[in-house]
DNA sequence: TCCATTCATCGACGTTCTTCGATCAGTGAC
DNA sequence: GTCACTGATCGAAGAACGTCGATGAATGGA
């Protein structure tokens, strides 16, 4: 339920140092598996390919803004889906609704991107 | 079918300048429905939790490296379960996996995480 | 006041995903 | 050669997801 979205990185504070394996001993904690359920959920949100779309069309458009009637038919499919899609994106904390009159306008909420790339490359991948 | 797993910038060029929408007008190219789906799929591989914390794991053993033995544990699945999730994250170009003897060592892709933080951080949200 | 427009929600359907036990292939020790 | 061990593959069961048409709420114009 919440709306926070934190994606701090990747490699956060534990304390399951439980070593003892077959073959590698770890040098130092895993994530979290709440954090990792946190983070699951935002990258699931871009896991669909109309996701993608959605945010990039969004992000293309002038002044950062669009509404669901432009984003209908650049993806094909059918106002609810679309609206379903914003939704799930929203909830991830990567586009803004803003209702204006009759209409919901979307915009790329800013650095939740470089938020969710900073949680990429804070992993020690060595 | 490609195993490439490009992972490049989202708002690549795409040529689908259709324009005339009711609200706000495109100022530059989506991304291409294509490339949409290849960045979708290393997203949806880290968008499942367990997947998750398989790639932080391996990333905290030493070395930079564990066998299938030194994950079952941790995340409390079945070994097939574990075996494969670790396909999913090597498909998606996340994880190398190499045989040695009885054992299968995975280890994180250098550099596939800081290409797909590239991916995002490249993408105009404003 | 009435109607058209915009968009969210609901219920349903088919597909995909996650997980498991069972099984099989490959490796190394005896 | 035989056996134990590691890990991938194979169905199967249940849950979750993507999509749609139908419907409802809210807004603005005639």
């Amino acid at each position: 339920m919440a709306s926070t979205t934190q994606t701090r990185a990747l490699p956060i504070t534990t304390g399951a140092a439980e070593g003892a394996a077959c073959c590698a001993p770890l040098v130092r904690d895993a994530v979290d598996p709440a954090v990792a359920q946190d983070v699951a959920r935002v990258f699931k949100a871009l896991g669909d390919p109309t996701r993608v779309r959605l945010l990039s069309i969004v992000a293309a458009h002038d002044g950062g803004q669009a509404c669901v009637c432009d984003l209908t038919e650049p993806v094909g499919l059918s106002q609810p889906t679309v609206s379903h899609h914003l939704k799930i994106l929203v909830d991830a904390g990567l586009l803004a609704r803003e209702q204006r009159g009759r209409w919901a306008y979307y915009s790329v909420v800013p650095g939740a991107l470089d938020r969710l790339a900073q949680a990429l490359t804070e992993t020690p991948a060595r």
